[in-house]
DNA sequence: TTATATTTTTAGGTAAATCTAAAAAAAAAT
DNA sequence: ATTTTTTTTTAGATTTACCTAAAAATATAA
């Protein structure tokens, strides 16, 4: 079993190997939200554990022991997201500090449950997929919305930066998971964005585009 | 806000003081399954964040501050413990260690709106009273199953055990909560307690008779 | 290919929550 | 009123997860 802090280790690197393979230390001190002295200490902490191979200033990766517990933190967080959304009526801006704390709740047994409980949801009110208890999870093919061309459609399926305000912003524009969209224009001169949705014509900067996550595109 | 750990023994103190005004350190010490050399400390650590009086030698009480916490914490323990029983299905022996984790869950919101999704329910799983957001509760007048006379009848609402085995066997026995009951018959051998319940009669020895609790209780 | 900058690690230390062993205080027994 | 037992506290260590400051390794630039 790992400890609460060495599972949050764990949970960052997993994100960060996503990106790029060997995952350095100051990546994860800057998630962290600590110094790369003290990720140092537990990175030699970690393999001890053979939860990753560690390899002095050359970064890290996860053993397929420490993937095994990183997923399991992911299922459990996204799940206690889906829960929060679902049956207690929460934002989906709301829920991610609340899941931070749930997500190291040990039982397996509740997670199980919660899972029938919720229907055996296939992803999180983010649009992120919730691996099932084997930790297996379809690698779903997602563009971002910055690069259709005008003219191409699709639906939101995801969004890739999860903080409040953005959210919210994306939730008062009508930019929910699930709505289809058009382009319908991209401004020469700031790149921004301009689409159709839910009947409406909206312009988004490019910034904006880049963090939203869309399925099922093609001309029309 | 306390620690995971603070939350602990102000629980434990708590509970403790149901029993005797001054709570002594062994009991304490037993209860957080530590040593009585690391009560004082955190006794120490307590007083020092005005949650406890504490005079050396002489035990502890909790202040107004202090109960307020553990009341709070004996709170979201309880409407956990409902949560887990009424929607992801576990038995009433099945909860308590898994509540023993989510009590510490920070989040006000989110208790608040499990309590919501509940129906703001009046007692947990094992018929113990489950405080008001505000910490207010209604002092449920209960007797002892023991205490009661051949012929007298009343309903169990509680049990003062709440270990698994001593769960399973009461469930086993059909003596679950809202069960009628009444005693027919006293041994005075073993002072074991005949009593009728579901149209069956059932022999139950003193120590289990001792932490079944009952109310409405009357001759018939 | 040196010099400079960045990244990472080591060395040595702190705070929280534990522990053991021994001393001190309080309670119970003689 | 002593002696004995029990309870509680102190003293001094340990472990985990941090920290700062300085050294070492690696990457980048001149
Ligand atoms: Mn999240
Ligand atoms: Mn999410
Ligand atoms: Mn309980
Ligand atoms: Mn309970």
């Amino acid at each position: 079993m790992q400890s609460f802090t060495e599972e949050n280790y764990l949970k960052v690197i997993y994100h960060l190997a996503q990106k790029t393979t060997n995952v350095q230390t100051n990546a994860i001190a800057e998630q962290i939200q600590t110094k790369p002295a003290s990720v140092t200490d537990m990175l030699k902490k970690l393999a001890e554990k053979e939860l990753v191979d560690y390899v002095k200033y050359q970064g890290v990766t996860l053993t397929e022991k420490g993937k095994q517990a990183a997923v399991n933190i992911v299922r459990k967080h996204r799940l206690w997201e889906v829960f929060l959304v679902d049956k207690l009526n929460f934002k989906w801006d709301e829920v991610h500090d609340v899941a931070e704390e749930l997500e190291h709740i040990k039982s397996v047994d509740l997670i199980e449950r919660l899972d029938e409980f919720l229907g055996f949801p296939k992803s999180d009110p983010h649009g992120d997929p919730i691996p099932d208890k084997n930790g297996t999870f379809a690698k779903t093919q997602f563009i971002k919305l910055i690069e259709l061309k005008i003219g191409e459609s699709g639906t939101i399926t995801g969004v890739s930066q999860h903080s409040s305000p953005f959210l919210k912003y994306l939730e008062k524009l009508g930019l929910t998971l699930g709505k289809q969209i058009q382009i319908t224009d991209i401004t020469d001169f700031d790149g921004s964005v301009e689409i159709s949705v839910n009947d409406k014509q909206i312009n988004i900067s490019r910034e904006v585009a880049k963090h939203i996550l869309i399925s099922n595109n093609g001309k029309i």
